[in-house]
DNA sequence: ACCTGAACACCGTTCAAGT
DNA sequence: ACCTGAACACCGTTCAAGT
């Protein structure tokens, strides 16, 4: 499990003296209380409370809440295999957001950690590397896939954080139904039949799907008429929208 | 400016007697607070020395902070225009979410209210009208289309969040510079040579477009073999991934 | 009906002190 | 090196009281 210290600031180096407290400890504790009890549990005292400790202990192992925080993502992060080693490149792509979805929906309070002061350093390279090789596979730039990763990581982590909400903050299908009284002039919303329960999963795959549809498009549109350079794959440069 | 209450229940009827406090005053020196010094700065307290008053005195207004949340992220959106009026249903859409984009960045705050505690009720009706609406005359069914106006509002919700945050947060490109160097096996991520700064506009309007092409690749993969039913456009129910 | 004042149960963090 | 204890400057909210 590798002692990688997200800061690289004060790497313990020899055997620590007696494993009352450590890092680890603290964060196997956080992640627990995250877990049962939502993101907005983890706090400084809680945590320490408890391991059973006093709260200005903990700051010997975390510099601030933000280090602790990102520590937590980070440590639930590593422990992912985002590459699912699949020939087709839309099975890549969807085995990898699957997995951050999961990994998500196992851990209520990760994308609230995510998107904490941007508390996600060197975090999201897993599938973002993943992304990118898929998408470059299909001669897609290097701009375009960074983009195109962002659409995925947004969509993915936006979705999962409406799924994993503590209270479950009304289903799509609820909330419409609730709400449509006060609708004015919503045609289109009040006429929606919604099914009884709403399928997340089903609704996380199209929308994956659509985007990954869209690469597919994208790439049509760019290629055959207008590729300049014959000689790389790694042509294409601009081209805006 | 219509007296809608959010919460429908305590509208002060008559005049109320000298308006040295009120909804609208309120919430208007939330929106300024919270332009100005981000969305954590909007405390009931801080809220009530901006009008100079005593905190307690808001809840004569408003029944909780989550109440204050709402009304102000509401009162932002109900006076943008989704509908941009185009023949062209890809305009539409376009015009839709870069107004959702544009609230968000002129509004620093509303990506923050909006994910808070599901405080958005109907507020997020406007984009889905015209959403369903547009997707609804390409031929897609009412399932997809919600499935669809999903994936588009997080995706700019997400990108929004992430551009207007307090500190920039690192651009995209920067990020990836800084962490290049602990990059263990991420080939790929390592290669990207971004550009000095990140473009976020031409990103998100690339997304957008990627999304919309998404919509007619996934609407030609069903209808031209498999539409059964021959008589309404409102078939191909089903369809999973 | 609207506002004040004191209080409660929380936060993250600093500082000085112990061992 | 690691932990404690008291304190500071904050939170949202309740309760009793004023007008």
């Amino acid at each position: 499990m590798a002692k990688q210290t997200a800061t690289g600031k004060r790497r313990p180096r020899s055997g620590m003296k007696r494993g009352v407290l450590s890092r680890d400890k603290l964060i196997a504790a956080a992640i627990e209380l995250v877990d049962d009890e939502g993101a907005d549990a983890l706090t400084i005292r809680a945590l320490a409370d408890a391991v059973g400790v006093t709260p200005m202990a903990l700051y010997n192992h975390f510099s601030s809440k933000r280090d602790l925080l990102a520590a937590v993502a980070e440590h639930i992060i590593s422990g992912a295999q985002f590459d699912g080693q699949h020939a087709d490149w839309r099975e890549q792509i969807h085995h990898c957001f699957g997995v951050v979805r999961n990994l998500c929906l196992r851990h209520p309070g990760l994308p609230g950690l995510l998107e904490q002061d941007g508390a996600a350093p060197g975090t999201a390279f897993g599938p973002m590397e993943v992304t990118l090789r898929a998408l470059q596979s299909q001669g897609m730039n290097e701009l375009d896939s960074v983009r195109t990763f962002f659409l995925l990581i947004g969509y993915t982590l936006s979705q999962a954080a409406y799924q994993a909400r503590p209270v479950p903050a009304l289903e799509p299908s609820e909330k419409i139904r609730t709400e449509r009284i006060a609708g004015r002039g919503y045609g289109a919303v009040e006429r929606i039949e919604m099914p009884p329960t709403w399928d997340f999963d089903a609704s996380f795959a199209f929308g994956i799907s659509l985007i990954l549809n869209g690469v597919e498009a994208t790439a049509q549109k760019s290629s055959p008429g207008g590729d300049q350079r014959p000689s790389r794959r790694r042509s294409a440069r601009k081209e805006g929208n």
